[in-house]
DNA sequence: CGAATAGTTGACTGCTTCACTCAGGTAATT
DNA sequence: AATTACCTGAGTGAAGCAGTCAACTATTCG
């Protein structure tokens, strides 16, 4: 089916630059503290996150990572299909070799299920979910732990 | 995801009963041949279907499988969920520990998509996929080379 | 300038799981 | 008794995921 980690990683990375952008350009290293991400598999993530022209990126200090387009215009469907291959259902992608050279007997559902789930996830646009509520708990709780975290560095 | 090949099997193999078992109970064999599944691989799939009640079967010569309930009461969701563990797209699997103890950013997310899916495949049962016209088309394929290579035994 | 920051890339690895086989059963029929 | 067919568990190769490591390059700031 095609729905790993990695794409899930790519969706709440990518939910948390929409979060915290506004500040300008937000590093790898703070989405992996506040997601809880290694920062390794994070930059492999932003590797193909950037081919795919979601993101784009300033190098040095206060660098970081921003958006490519506006939130509404990037549905999770584009964030996963750039780190996980295409969602799809049919064991052969499409083809309709799944028997010898012929269709199998359950092509058409699992074709149907692949578009069910494409269309889902087309429908959701990262704008969507920043002003979740759901979302939006998830996010001040993270964003309470930082500001606790942080005078522990000037001791 | 959880959507594999076993899940993808065992509906074939269903589908191959429900379509079949008009004239008495189906080998495993005469399945195995006409979907291209191993044999012996159907057998550790019937195994799981059957622990479930999905399918009943009778030992000896000429005996085989039948289903359990008729076709109606058979979703696709019902013979997936059997083989394939449940089909969840969420990283916790439902719980919500995907962050520490706590819930992760996008798990709302990941339990829609679930819910969608599951939605969808419960929505399908076998007796509405034996009266598809894309599964008739290819059954009618499947039984026209097993006659043509009946007579094939007898030189 | 040079030191620190932060992105960029590629190679590498442990581990899990899937897909499938094999061998050795038991039960029912003819 | 021989055959058919279900039944079960152990074992295995390959693939791919999740993640690490190391060695870059580019940019900013003091």
């Amino acid at each position: 089916m095609k729905l790993t980690t990695r794409g899930r990683y790519a969706v709440t990375a990518m939910l948390d630059l929409a979060l915290h952008q506004r500040t300008g350009p937000v590093s790898l290293a703070e989405i992996a503290d506040r997601q809880g991400i290694s920062l390794s598999y994070l930059e492999q993530i932003f590797s193909r996150l950037r081919r795919r022209d979601l993101v784009c990126s300033t190098r040095g200090p206060g660098g970081g990572y921003r958006l490519a387009r506006r939130a509404r215009e990037i549905s999770v469907a584009d964030v996963i299909g750039a780190v996980d291959e295409v969602v799809d259902a049919t064991r052969c992608g499409g083809m309709e070799n799944c028997q010898g050279e012929e269709r199998c007997l359950t092509h058409d559902l699992w074709q149907d299920l692949s578009h069910q789930i494409h269309d889902f996830l087309t429908g959701i646009d990262l704008e969507q979910l920043v002003t979740r509520n759901s979302v939006r708990e998830v996010a001040a709780r993270q964003d309470a732990v930082v500001v606790v975290a942080a005078p522990a560095l000037q001791p």
